[in-house]
DNA sequence: GGTGCCATTGAATCTCTAT
DNA sequence: TATAGAGATTCAATGGCAC
């Protein structure tokens, strides 16, 4: 199978596997735009205890979140960046959101590699965890880094006005203000537990693809987990092709895909006149 | 001269000259806290050295120009930073201040020297310049990294209860807001024109101190500027060292700092019974 | 149905000391 | 060096349940 027949089968679907292996089977310059939410390093020897004392269901014990060494972190950047970078067209941009624990290592690849950042943009948390131990500032925010694959290309996607909008008239600020992903947004399983530890709200990723997509652009997702990008994809008219690793995940996402809205293009009646 | 003559002789003031140099005559594990505004990587006030004293040459465009300066920058950020570490406490912190054109660079090198980062801040500005063009979202924060020196110390200051009664009774946060630094506060030259393009407000400075430092600590200041740390160290009874490449910035420092008000401890009779 | 109280929980590099 | 126990310590949002 070809590059291109290999994209033409994995268009708007979930694909279980290693998104460093998988994108070597598809073609330069497909995409527009990637939205990379990769594993975060965090480095958590010990389970965290609240001061009534439960213990904090987070990410410690995520096998796909420790890597041996730092260097060994930045040797996986690598590999999936290059990978994205040249699935990318050459006015196409990235996203990668990530915390202090990853995101400077990530950032500095991003440069190396030649990607050229157009903005940082900073999640903050309406409702993040608090520090229990009173020993650092309340963590509350994530970075996204947004650049542009060739430096030199201009005419990169950012809808400026519709953002303008959002924004009640004014200019969009690099300061985005969304709460964790809870309630019926979060995806469960056991009845009660949640699926995936680290699942983005889809208000943020909607912003994203409104921000610097247009209806009918391609969107790659390299680490779709539980699938928020796909579904959000999805709902607003735009086609993608997502990698997941865990199959739990994977199935989880392909589930909450088949039950995502459609997004309808409005019909010629409704359109407004030119 | 001894480094601890050095340290003695530079006391509470600015010396003019390139820190790379001049901290290499100070003593090892002297200061409990460094604040660090170094300048970026676009857009410097003056050429680029490297730390052999070569200048970088500022041709722009060329990719491999681009690599040469990322790599030159890098340098330059191993070398200030290697001395920085050397000169703190085992339990000392490290402030660094940036943008998304040199912080992602500045925390890589930062984690691969042995600091261990204990918050990234962002300086929400309420006041942002606009982008004007229209081209891309409103920057409107920069970011902070604090990180200790030994990963293992966990005796680093955190003024915790202080923090928790400056935001309200609530536990501080990363994410602090103040607007840029404008008014009387901002150093002028020949009339009317700013004296330092990027001067930073006195009260993010104020905040970082109050945060990380005790009253009589050492603060060491590499790139001073026109010397807000210095400054703010000055009010709130905490020791600096300052050092300032450029001769006019540092004298302007220095007449700034001489104007400020000097911290009062309070009277014996005034002090709260133990 | 609405309101109020209580329990639960979240990408977290979260202590100190004795054994 | 690793583990266990004592001890100090949290904010906003959601959902269930009583009234």
């Amino acid at each position: 199978m070809n590059s291109k027949a290999a994209l033409q089968s994995w268009l708007n679907r979930i694909i279980t596997g290693d998104c460093i292996e998988l994108m070597q089977h598809l073609p330069d310059g497909a995409f527009d735009m990637a939205f990379c939410d990769p594993p975060y390093n965090l480095q958590l020897p010990r389970p965290l205890l609240r001061p009534n004392r439960t213990v904090v269901d987070g990410m410690q014990g995520q096998a796909w979140d420790e890597f041996a060494s730092l260097q060994a972190y930045d040797e996986f950047t690598v590999a999936w960046m290059t990978q994205v970078r040249r699935l990318l067209k050459d006015n196409g941009t990235i996203w990668v959101i990530g915390t202090y624990h990853n995101i400077y290592r990530v950032g500095k690849v991003l440069m190396d590699l030649g990607f050229w950042i157009l903005n940082d943009v900073v999640w903050i948390k309406t409702n993040p965890m608090p520090n229990f131990r009173g020993t650092r500032f309340t963590n509350a925010q994530e970075t996204l880094i947004w650049a542009v694959k060739d430096r030199r290309r201009k005419d990169y996607t950012f809808n400026y006005w519709q953002m303008k909008q959002i924004n009640g008239g004014k200019q969009m600020r690099s300061d985005w203000y969304f709460p964790l992903c809870r309630g019926q947004e979060r995806v469960m399983v056991d009845g009660g537990t949640k699926a995936h530890p680290t699942q983005k709200p889809e208000r943020l990723v909607e912003r994203v693809i409104l921000a610097s997509t247009n209806e009918g652009d391609l969107v790659l997702d390299p680490f779709c987990g539980v699938g928020t990008c796909p579904v959000v994809c999805r709902r607003l008219g735009r086609s993608f092709v997502g990698f997941e690793i865990d199959a739990v995940y994977a199935e989880l996402a392909r589930e909450r895909l088949a039950k995502a809205r459609q997004h309808q293009a409005p019909s010629e009646g409704l359109r407004a006149s030119p």
